[in-house]
DNA sequence: GTGGTCTAGACCACG
DNA sequence: GTGGTCTAGACCACA
């Protein structure tokens, strides 16, 4: 992982470490940061790196690997897997259409105009077209 | 509140019930089916209506008014605040932001394309333009 | 009550308005701006002056009524009782004592020097000697 | 904390649990029984030793992580924090003033004399000067 | 092990 | 009548 691809925590946030650490190497593996294949740092690296408890890290990993975005082997590196080619399944998408309804409702609702929340999500999705 | 307005709440969803019962309210607010100035359901009607705890209504309705979307006070009907009119201030929009981008990614690793994800944004837009 | 001695109410603030009416006529009698035997003006006058419910006031001033400050006697305007010439039962006097170890440690934690409160407290009795 | 330090809670009291605890720790706090850095009790912990609910005690030490005075965080025990050397912000001391003003007229309304008032709140400060 | 969330129930305060 | 507080209990999340 390269220096455009570097990893925040902020301990002091509510949101816990281990969620904020799958949540931003998701981000970096859709938007195509990490390429298929290629070997995450190891638990006990990426943790010192970024001032955590490696339990906090391997939290992470397994989170991801439950997810199917990459592959955890026992003793091996955690590698990248392919992404996804297949839309997914009605009950997944239900979800996930509900969320986005409250992530769009609570947006409207800070004040922001449809308009902005439109211009937020197209800086996104720029350039992705998969 | 109408028909068309109706809140459902699924107690064994992970999602806690006062959080299901908020976002929904919420969404009613944005989309405009609830109009400014007049008063919701008492958290007590609206719990029995519902089948649950009036202080799970209540805990609802009371981060609503910290959203400052609706105004509460003792004695009275809580009730609906006209919409906000400023965009929203920049760490609020900092925060908000990181969480599309992780709602949004969310979406990609689970295998729905760019394609997908604009279209499900659109529709949830489409026809708010204020 | 002249200009001197107005009484605002917050309807917005945590304080309830009844005691925060009870507390401001407290605080103006002990203060010496309202002279014993001298009335105070009636229950309806006061809330339409305060914009608040007559029950609001009248609860006020019940209260003052109870700690035998005032005296209110049905039909009649309610008066004002002379100060209190003999120092608080050991009991009531132990538990002003709690309260105010309890502020002070507030007023300090909150970061002022003991310099700092006690020059508010100064400002708070200057002139009183009674 | 050693037995100088113990906390006491009175069931009976109107004053909730919680704030009594509170209430306590802080004074303990600003009175420099307790030392920067060092851990408090856990939540059980010192709830088993109270007779309280576990919650209870976790209600007291979440007012004083809000009040900047103790830092909690999950999983790990909760410690004291350096004492704040910046005076208060403004509107911080309009409302400490306001109660601090309510404080003193309900010593005074009950019969206290200013100069009792102020022998207390001297021996209250007595020995601080930072 | 730690602290935290959610819901509930009894009771209270307020207008 | 309204909303609110406090405490409790079951269960969960985190480091």
């Amino acid at each position: 992982m390269s220096e455009r691809t570097q990893i925040r925590v902020d301990l002091s946030a509510s949101e816990p470490a281990y969620r904020q650490i799958a949540g931003q190497i998701r981000a970096l593996l859709v938007e195509g940061h990490l390429t298929p294949g290629s070997a995450l740092p190891s638990v006990r690296r990426l943790a010192m790196d970024l001032g955590v408890h490696f339990n906090t890290v391997a939290e992470a990993y397994r989170q991801l690997a439950e997810e199917g975005l990459i592959d955890v082997s026992h003793g091996k590196a955690a590698r990248i897997l392919p992404p996804k080619s297949v839309e997914p399944a009605a009950d997944t998408l239900e979800q996930l259409r509900r969320r986005l309804r409250n992530m769009v409702a609570e947006m409207r609702a800070s004040g922001m105009s449809a308009a902005s929340v439109r211009r937020e999500i197209h800086s996104l999705l720029e350039g992705e077209e998969q």
